[in-house]
Order: C-alpha cells, then sequence, then structure tokens
DNA sequence: AATCGCGCCTGACGGC
DNA sequence: TGCCGTCAGGCGCGAT
C-alpha cells in the first residue's frame, strides 16, 4: 500500500531509468483498472521519450513532448525496471519497453491503480486540479492548514486525510502524524488548536521526510527489487498496534474505525 | 461547500 | 486440505 513516501522513493528510483529512452514498444496484457488504460497508449508512446518524472500526491506523472502519463498505483501497484525478456508473473498488466531493452513493468493485483494519458496541462487534469498542497512544500503551513481546519467539524483524521486539505498523506501516516502531535484522531478539525494545528504540520513534514529517507535506503538494487516499503523500516508508534502497549506511556492503544478506516491511537498521549 | 458511504479488487487469514 | 467469510485500503464519485 504505497503511501506517498513510497511512491517518492519510486519516482526517485525509476528516474534514471526512464527518462531519455526512447520507447520501442507498449504491451497491454490487461487494460482494466480503475479506469481502462488508454487503447492508443502504445501508438501515442512509441517512439517517444519520457522527459521528466515528477509526482502529484501519489501520482507519478511522464512527460513527454506530446503529453502526460499519469499513473497511479492505487494500494497494489508497483513498478520495476526489468529486462524485456523477463518472464512475467500474476497480475504484470504493462511494460513499457525502452531501446536498452529494459521494461518498466507494472504489476497490480488489486487493479485499483490507473495509467492514463493527457495531452493538455497535467496540472489541469481532472484528477489534479482541486488536489491540496504537497505536504513537503510552504504551501502546507500552519496558517494555512488552520484555515481550512476551521471551517470542517469531521474529525481531524478524515481532515488529513482528505486530498482536499492535502495530498499524500494515507491511513498508516495519518494514525502515526496524530499519535506524535499529540491530537486525538476524533476530534472535531475546527477544535484543534493553533498551537497542536502547528506541531501537527511539522510532525507530517518529519514523518513523510524520515519515511523517504528510509525508502532511499533501498533504491540500491531497484531494478531487481521491488523495494521494500519505507514505512516498515520506520518506528510505528500506533498503525497496527492496537491492544499493545503505548510506546511512550504504556497504556493500552484503542483501535476503531473513523470512516471505514483502522485508526489506532493512545488515549493518554493523545488529548 | 462539506460530508458521508459506496464500490472497485485480490490476497491473507481465521474458523470449521 | 479446502472452503467460505471477513478484512485490508486509496480515493473518486454520487447523494445529501
Amino acid at each position: 500500500m504505497p503511501e506517498l513516501p513510497e511512491v517518492e522513493t519510486c519516482r526517485l528510483g525509476l528516474q534514471p531509468h526512464v527518462i531519455n529512452h526512447p520507447i520501442k514498444q507498449v504491451i497491454i496484457r490487461n487494460s482494466r483498472l480503475r479506469w481502462p488504460i488508454p487503447i492508443d497508449l502504445p501508438k501515442i508512446l512509441i517512439n517517444q521519450c519520457f522527459t521528466q518524472l515528477t509526482r502529484r500526491g501519489k501520482y507519478l506523472l511522464f512527460t513527454t513532448p506530446t503529453g502526460t502519463l499519469l499513473l497511479h498505483l492505487g494500494m497494489s501497484g508497483r513498478v520495476r525496471i526489468v529486462p524485456a525478456m523477463t518472464p512475467v508473473s500474476k497480475h504484470d498488466h504493462v511494460d513499457i519497453v525502452f531501446d536498452n531493452d529494459y521494461c518498466l513493468r507494472f504489476n497490480d493485483s488489486r487493479r485499483f491503480g490507473a495509467m492514463l494519458w493527457y495531452s493538455e496541462d497535467i496540472q489541469q487534469h481532472p484528477l489534479l486540479v482541486k488536489l491540496g498542497p504537497e505536504p513537503l512544500t510552504n504551501d502546507f503551513n500552519p496558517a494555512y492548514l488552520y484555515a481550512s481546519l476551521r471551517r470542517r467539524k469531521q474529525a481531524i483524521k478524515l481532515s488529513l486525510m482528505d486530498n482536499h486539505v492535502v495530498v499524500g498523506v494515507g491511513n498508516i501516516y495519518a494514525n502515526e502524524a496524530l499519535f506524535r502531535a499529540g491530537i486525538h484522531p476524533l476530534k472535531p478539525s475546527h477544535k484543534v488548536t493553533r498551537v497542536a494545528v502547528s506541531r501537527l504540520v511539522e510532525i507530517v513534514k518529519i514523518v513523510l521526510t524520515e519515511a523517504i529517507a528510509a525508502g532511499g535506503t533501498t533504491l540500491r538494487d531497484f531494478i531487481s527489487a521491488d523495494g521494500s516499503p519505507g514505512y516498515f523500516q520506520q518506528t510505528l508508534y500506533v498503525y497496527g498496534r492496537g491492544g499493545k502497549p503505548c510506546r511512550v506511556c504504556d497504556n493500552q492503544l484503542i483501535e476503531t474505525r473513523i470512516g471505514q478506516r483502522s485508526t489506532v491511537f493512545c488515549e493518554v498521549c493523545q488529548k
């Protein structure tokens, strides 16, 4: 389940292998992802190069001179760079083959992912245009978040996971950031104090940055491996630890559901 | 505009 | 061993 740090790690790992390598073949074995892969994608991409690989939220954006390939990994999506001759495995849905006979291979068992083409300004794409700020930029700052939360009565955890508020904070990091900021996940958004909002902004940035740094250690063998997810290398305080003792105060962690998502917190440390 | 619940999908896991 | 139900979860979307 890639969160922003995994997507960023993926971007950094892919970059040297996909930029400025002419594409000679595109193989679509299964086009039924969240939305169908455009049928004419091979025709569009062949003989082009990706000139840039960027990220917006959890979307990877492969720029070409004629448009942008948009890739989302959903829950189970993985991309690897492998020799084009490598035998395919179950759920290997797409190969983008470069002229050096390596290919970008997309595998996605649950098919929540997406691969789309957009020939206009990608930032205006319907899936991107309404997204909130990137968490690691200065657009995500205490003044912005406080103003944004004031209009919202829903649980702070839901706001934090809402792409209109800030992108890239999924369930794992929402749980972790709220714990580390000492904020109860059910607290109504507009009741979180200025001070707590400031702390939350800072913590979100720290948690994500740490995770990206941890992911970086797996980059070395990116070509062969499906890099193990960065968050496993990060100490998790609450996620997946319901019923276990809090790492800070030893009190038993509470597990509940907020918006159909598993939520773990410490009722002593989080107010 | 905010908010809520639904559904897409497969693999892992527990119970019998 | 096998079958079946349940859970996991990003996130767009439609309804309110």
